[in-house]
DNA sequence: AATACATGCAACCGCGGAGTG
DNA sequence: GCACTCCGCGGTTGCATGTAT
């Protein structure tokens, strides 16, 4: 098995990231941007393949990652999205902000296994050792076609393994409007989708009657991708008590490139799973050169605020 | 407590598209 | 039009961890 083109160098590092490294490249990228990936490990300081960093980067040491569970909310989406689109995870991922494509198509593929197992019902012939782990996923192209053929197949399941209980895309109607008529349990809205909270599926908060009707999305071509960027509205956009500075934010957000607007958007999320960002939003500077050079000493304040597992450099 | 099995997720691989000379 | 490089994407793999026996 032969390596990429840009990773033929003899010192090249696989494998996991350590510490150390996430550390290399997240001031690197502080301070300079990306730039080029492919330049990217030399001045860096890595021994990995620009690849590598940047997935690296996109997946896990982005500052607008969101991590933990999907919300319900967020289940709905991709699955409508998918019915749409199929697998076109980074298209998918575009609509769920602070998503990855990777982490959608992980929790796709769990979440496909499980409904998948689900009719043959536990028994003790499935459990047969690894081959078993990898079901494959031969069924047809439209997968939402074989999701709701599974569902109809499948005595009425928890809300949790069928969020969806009607075949129309979201992704056709402005989402504001689905959303509007969302109450996440403590009475708050939209907003709430932001905050770190592990949210249990509640059948309560999705009555799917609440939601305008509209012809259901029929993809004749498969290369056709419906207007999602038009129809939707980006969620963070929406948060409906946007106070004055957020709204500054966001207007700054429009004048800066790349890092910069994840830090802006990270600010008006306040996403609270980032420590490392909120801090360096609220303590660092905030615009220009300066946020993206910020004092080696404020680098290692993030640092230490980083997630569990960046600790113990 | 030990082992086997299941699951989640980070990372790799290869392909294809876009950009450039 | 061709060759080349770079980047992004989707599919796949392997490992760490969790759970069941």
């Amino acid at each position: 098995m032969g390596h990429h083109s840009c990773c033929n160098q003899q010192k090249v590092k696989r494998g996991l990231w350590s510490p150390e490294e996430d550390e290399k490249l997240i001031r690197h990228i502080t301070n300079h941007g990306h730039g080029c990936w492919s330049e990217v490990p030399d001045k860096a300081g890595l021994q990995r393949c620009g690849k590598s960093c940047r997935l690296r980067w996109i997946n896990y040491l982005r500052p607008d990652i969101r991590r933990g569970r999907f919300t319900a909310e967020e289940e709905k989406l991709i699955i409508s999205l998918h019915g749409a689109v199929g697998n076109r995870w980074a298209h998918i991922a575009s609509h769920l902000p602070g998503r990855t494509d990777n982490e959608i198509k992980n929790y796709w593929n769990s979440w496909i296994k499980k409904k998948i197992r689900k009719p043959t019902a536990p028994s003790t012939a499935n459990r047969s050792g690894r081959a078993e782990r990898r079901p494959e996923f031969g069924y047809p192209g439209n997968q939402v076609d074989f999701l709701n053929q599974n569902l109809a197949t499948t005595k009425q399941p928890p809300l949790q393994d069928a969020p969806l209980s009607t075949p129309s895309p979201l992704f056709m109607f402005d989402t504001g409007s689905i959303l509007e008529g969302i109450r996440i349990p403590d009475g708050n809205e939209r907003a709430d989708l932001f905050h770190h909270q592990p949210m249990e599926s509640n059948p309560e908060t999705w009555n799917m009657n609440q939601l305008q009707e509209v012809p259901v999305f029929t993809p004749l071509d498969s290369n056709y991708l419906p207007p999602l960027m038009e129809s939707m509205v980006p969620m963070q956009v929406q948060a409906s008590n946007m106070n004055e500075e957020r709204e500054k934010m966001e207007l700054e957000c429009l004048k800066r490139q790349d890092l910069n607007e994840w830090i802006v958007e990270v600010e008006s999320q306040h996403c609270p799973s980032f420590p490392f960002w909120d801090h360096f939003v609220h303590q660092g500077p905030l615009v220009g050169e300066a946020v993206l050079a910020p004092t080696s000493s404020s680098l290692e304040t993030i640092l230490s605020s980083y997630p569990s597992s960046l600790k113990g450099i």
